[in-house]
RNA sequence: GCCCAUGUGGCGGAAUUGGUAGACGCAGCAGACUCAAAAUCUGCCGUUCGCAAGGGCGUGAAGGUUCGAUUCCUUUCGUGGGCACCA
């Protein structure tokens, strides 16, 4: 909050900082006249009111407060996430949900944009995770341009990554939460705007995102003139313009943009063709390989030249100017919530004023009840003496989980010091996390955060590192299988509240399928309660089927514990009705990540155990790669616990005792055990664990089968095992008579002539079949190979006296002879 | 819809990164030990034709490059993760 992003040193700096620049300077454009409410000098900066003085910091905090919308359900009184709204309504109890303007908190995180992209370079992660980071940031070179409005002196400003495209420019589209569309809509198109804006408010997010194919939009009945020719442009207003990226307004052009294409076909917009022969009339060809035609002083010009040309000309025009965009926008900061960080802010007469060092840390008060406050404020709103401070009233928005996930790490270097999060010493020393283990679920998220969160940090010179993470490995997700109810919500039956019912996996797939339409459900629902059905009017009814996740734990293979549903939540669906199936209900099924909020989790208690921790720790290193997301499943764990029974009977028989003993390994012994060794440290270097294990089976596996209990094998692969099955090793380790732990013991060296070998059988393959195998030393040329074949009595035979057209011998592989 | 990943036996997965596909484990089948069970051990175990020896077909699907493709390229379908329809 008390620091700012310079734009000229693209760093944070103390926002004291700037207010020293505002009184000696103020701040004034670099060149040309000063704009009223954007420029001021340093004498008019001190007579700004101390309000205003506020208000202009607040727009360059890195911390700031500003509008944004929310998703709000009038009927829960609270904000919802994104996760929390299915088919527009809410998941709990199916409430309308519908987007609200708040007051909320932002990191700045798009001044970041720059050098979270650059930073990437200098960073150990997946190639693939760096490109899911690139795209997010999003950035992008094109020009930003005005377009007068007919009649108006008001402008639409458009950002484009494509100038070179002007002349094809068929009509304009703006975010429907877009300023200008009050302003410039005509009287006559004033009812279907407002139609439609109504019908995009009660538009979740999700929704806009996932129904691309159904294209809707709206006419405002005014007009912009194209800059170059003149030509009028029918602006209009779609939901698939999205008001927080670039101007929040585009120019469509419908030959080049599949979107515009489809949106200009909808509704019957005259299309401009500006590449000839590339445009078929049947879709839009986004190509940059055209000759520009119809294009004015772009006619003859390939589009890629274009781009520079139509640039340069729109900045010598004074129509606009070359622009780069992030499509990533500041963080949201805040929640209506409980649970979070409370934010150290005292409101007074429209001011934020952060607390003073000696009143932090500020702790999150108790509460009696975790209902959200009045006007959808947070939980704290509820507690007057909370609330109210000296000086004016607390801000009762808490922090979101990233305010804590993104510089834990740092805490863990100096956990007890009471006066700063961690010494500037503990850091410098510990450095880095040299090796971060996470899922890919988070590569927007939360490891971005970090990485802005570490960056301040750095430029304010708190840490010596701006880059968290050395090296991210990601661990692949654990699956579970989620079960699900289905909730039919039956509107309009008169009533305010809907009708509620659940019904089973089968109706929903085949009302989704649109095997069932509303009416046959209803009569489904008939056919079960005629009590129910009597009440509504099904001539006016509309139906809606929700999935609600359930816990697995009350679900039965498929079938639902109807029972423990009605106790869930607190009774929540105390009152719940079913449309069953003999006698029975069936929820639906999905894998997917496995998660505390899909009610999907197992508790791993039962199997430690039942089979102890080391079992349970080398089952997971067993199940696969460690990046690869694979469901859980325990079958199978007996093949990890009989291996560590096994290795157990290598030291001890249940009759005899204790076997191993201290005789001298024999060759063959050794070579289990150096290849062993060679296997374990290429594995364990890359991260390859299931491998690694299985490697230790088949290495129990021949010693077992060699009766071999000597100390000298067995002690060695003991130590090689510490990291996979720590608790069976160390014990074993002290049974050999070892003073000390285990983790003090040398690391086994690998000794190479073990795994020497002399000759080797070779699969001999005539023209891609394999014919016989020939036995050859190892280590030959290529030319001593073909000697070798050639002279080969069965090759001969095959050969027939004709030489062959090519040999090629694979090392260590095969021999390939093409006839 | 977009971005990222992924697809191999009944199942989890392996394959030295272009060189004998199915290591290791689970499940299954047969056998040994046992009065019996558990535990343990041995053998079989992609599919198909065949008594057998030995063939044919097989890495989601369709093409391509190559002497040779699970591996590289194109198209396509399915699944998982993320999302803020990014102009």
């Amino acid at each position: 909050f008390n620091s700012y992003f310079c734009n000229t040193e693209k760093k944070a700096l103390p926002i004291s900082t700037l207010v020293e620049k505002y009184e000696t300077s103020g701040a004034m454009p670099k060149n040309g006249a000063p704009v009223a409410g954007v420029h001021f000098s340093a004498e008019e900066w001190k007579v700004f009111s101390k309000k205003k003085q506020e208000d202009i910091l607040m727009k360059r905090r890195l911390a700031f407060c500003a509008y944004g919308e929310v998703n709000w359900c009038e009927a829960l009184g609270t904000v919802l996430a994104n996760d929390e709204v299915v088919n527009g309504v809410s998941e709990r109890g199916g409430f309308p949900v519908e987007k609200k303007k708040m007051r909320q908190w932002y990191l700045r995180i798009t001044a970041y944009a720059d050098r979270l992209l650059e930073g990437l370079e200098r960073v150990e992660y997946s190639e693939s995770m760096k490109e899911m980071q690139r795209n997010w940031i999003g950035k992008s070179e094109g020009a930003e341009m005005a377009f007068s409005i007919e009649s108006s002196a008001l402008k639409v400003h458009v950002y484009t990554t494509r100038p070179d495209t002007i002349f094809g420019v068929d009509f304009i589209v703006l975010a429907p939460e877009h300023e200008l569309v009050e302003k410039i809509t005509t009287a006559l198109q004033k009812d279907e705007i407002d139609k439609y804006l109504t019908y995009v408010k009660s538009r979740s997010d999700r929704e806009r995102m996932a129904e691309v194919k159904q294209i809707t939009g709206c006419f405002t009945g005014a007009y912009a003139i194209n800059p170059f020719d003149g030509k009028q442009i029918p602006i209009w207003i779609a939901e698939y313009v999205l008001a927080g990226y670039g101007t929040g307004a585009i120019m469509a052009v419908p030959c080049g943009d599949q979107r515009d294409y489809l949106f200009a076909k909808h509704f019957n917009i005259p299309i401009t063709n500006i590449i000839g022969s590339h445009y078929n009339g049947e879709e839009a060809n986004p190509t940059k390989d055209a000759i520009l035609e119809n294009s004015g002083f772009l006619n003859g010009l390939l589009m890629k030249d274009a781009i520079a040309v139509a640039n340069q000309k729109i900045e010598a025009e004074g129509i606009g100017k070359r622009k780069i965009n992030y499509r990533m926008r500041d963080a949201g900061f805040s929640r209506q919530r409980y649970w979070g960080e409370p934010f150290p802010i005292i409101w007074s007469d429209g001011i934020a004023i952060p607390l003073d060092a000696e009143e932090l840390p500020l702790e999150l008060p108790h509460v009696d009840k975790y209902g959200p406050g009045p006007e959808g404020e947070g939980p704290l709103a509820n507690i007057k003496e909370w609330v109210t401070a000296p000086n004016g009233m607390r801000e009762t928005s808490t922090m979101p989980g990233y305010a804590g996930s993104s510089w834990y790490f740092l805490r863990y270097m100096d956990p007890h010091n009471t006066e700063t999060f961690c010494d500037r010493k503990a850091s410098d020393y510990w450095n880095q996390v040299d090796l971060y283990i996470g899922g890919t679920e988070h590569a927007v998220g939360h490891l971005l955060y970090s990485r802005l969160w570490t960056k301040v940090l750095y430029d304010l010179d708190l840490i010596g590192y701006d880059e968290p993470y050395k090296k991210l490995l990601n661990q692949g997700m654990i699956q579970g299988s989620s079960r699900f109810v289905y909730r039919l919500m039956i509107l309009n039956v008169g009533s305010d509240e809907p009708k509620t019912i659940f019904v089973s996996q089968v109706t929903y797939e085949k009302w989704r399928a649109g095997e069932l339409d509303s009416l046959h459900v209803l009569d489904q629902v008939k056919a079960l309660d005629e009590a129910i059905f009597s009440a509504i009017n099904v001539e006016q009814a509309e139906i809606m089927i929700t999935p609600i996740h359930v816990d697995v734990n009350m679900v039965d293979g498929f079938e639902l514990d109807i029972e423990a549903f009605k106790k869930w939540r607190n009774g929540e669906y105390e009152k719940a009705e079913f449309l069953m199936e003999e006698g029975k209900y069936i929820c639906g099924s999905e894998v997917e990540k496995m998660s505390k909020s899909k009610y999907n989790t197992v508790n791993p208690d039962i199997l430690v155990e039942r089979y102890g921790a080391d079992t349970f720790r080398m089952y997971e290193m067993f199940l696969g790669p460690v990046e690869a997301s694979k469901p859980w499943d325990t079958k199978g764990i007996e093949g990890v616990h009989r291996f560590l029974r096994k290795l157990w009977r290598l030291f001890n028989d249940e009759i005899k005792g204790k076997i191993w003993n201290g005789n001298k390994a024999t060759d063959a012994e050794l070579k289990i055990l150096h290849r062993t060794i060679k296997k374990i440290e290429q594995d364990t270097e890359n991260f390859s664990f299931n491998t690694a294990v299985s490697a230790f089976m088949v290495c129990i596996n021949e010693l077992s089968e060699l009766k071999c209990h000597k100390k000298e094998i067995l002690e060695q692969v003991l130590v090689l095992l510490v990291p996979y099955a720590p608790h069976i090793t160390e014990e074993l380790w002290s049974q050999l008579g070892n003073a000390g732990t285990i983790l003090d013991a040398p690391y086994p060296q690998l000794d190479e002539k073990y795994l020497v070998e002399t000759s080797k059988e070779y699969p001999l393959s005539i023209n891609g079949k394999v014919r016989t195998n020939i036995i050859l030393a190892l280590d030959l040329q290529q030319a001593d190979v073909e000697k070798a074949v050639l002279q080969n009595e069965i090759v001969q035979k095959w050969l027939e006296g004709k030489p062959p057209k090519k040999i090629i011998y694979v090392k260590n592989k095969m021999i390939n002879v093409v006839i």
